[in-house]
DNA sequence: TGCAATACATAGTTATGCAATGTATTTAGT
DNA sequence: ACTAAATACATTGCATAACTATGTATTGCA
């Protein structure tokens, strides 16, 4: 019935907290942008969009949370692989103690 | 350093978090706007602007998932009150398991 | 008298997820 | 040998929502 106010719902809340699931699977070994889509739907569940993570990851470059690499292949297209940065550890930090303490207050609210 | 862009991203993540907070509050008694504004800075420490929360309750209602009503006070301005409909809980069911699976996986992510 | 708090509301700005579309290579199936 | 699917990157335009700024109006306090 509400199907559609669902699926829009669904869509606002993944903003923001796509960069945070990025830059913590970052945050352990370097990925390339196709390989970050798989990896996030597997462990997560989380659909993401290639027109989602693109330009996410531009705008992390930009912001110089992350750096890229191309890498050729034996075979195949060459791969653009991505690095957190020092900035970005620092940065991902502070955005998973918000996170916490966000999700926490949640927990209190729906559990009352 | 990043302060600009951690801000930024408080503002993002709270798209589509903040009606879930107020789904959840709404579920327990009847509130107007003002006094919802108090009651998520007391009890979640989330800011939210005014200019947020009056536009969101519009669109909770145009949505269905609430509905208003104007109670005359014996002194002071009067309070538009909002209450839950039963449209309203059948969503917020499924927004809340939603939100329980999505936390549930990026807890996974942020600490491995 | 004037300022802060209460209580509602809207317009414009900004940022992001997503569908649609595009390019190019490789692999698997028939 | 041909075709479709998968791999791998990227961009454009749309829809949506948080926020700042601003506005109206009442009440209480210094």
């Amino acid at each position: 019935m509400n199907e559609e106010f669902i699926h829009k719902w669904e869509s606002q809340v993944k903003k923001g907290i796509l960069e945070l699931v990025v830059l913590n699977i970052l945050n352990n070994r370097d990925y390339y942008g196709y390989e970050l889509i798989e990896e996030i739907r597997n462990y997560t569940l989380i659909e993401i969009a290639e027109g989602t993570l693109y330009p996410l990851l531009i705008r992390l470059k930009e912001s110089n949370l992350v750096i890229s690499e191309w890498v050729e292949q034996d075979s195949g297209i060459p791969r653009k692989y991505y690095s957190i940065t020092l900035d970005g550890k620092k940065t991902l930090k502070e955005l998973n103690i918000y996170w916490e303490n966000l999700t926490r207050s949640i927990q209190k609210i729906t559990t009352r």
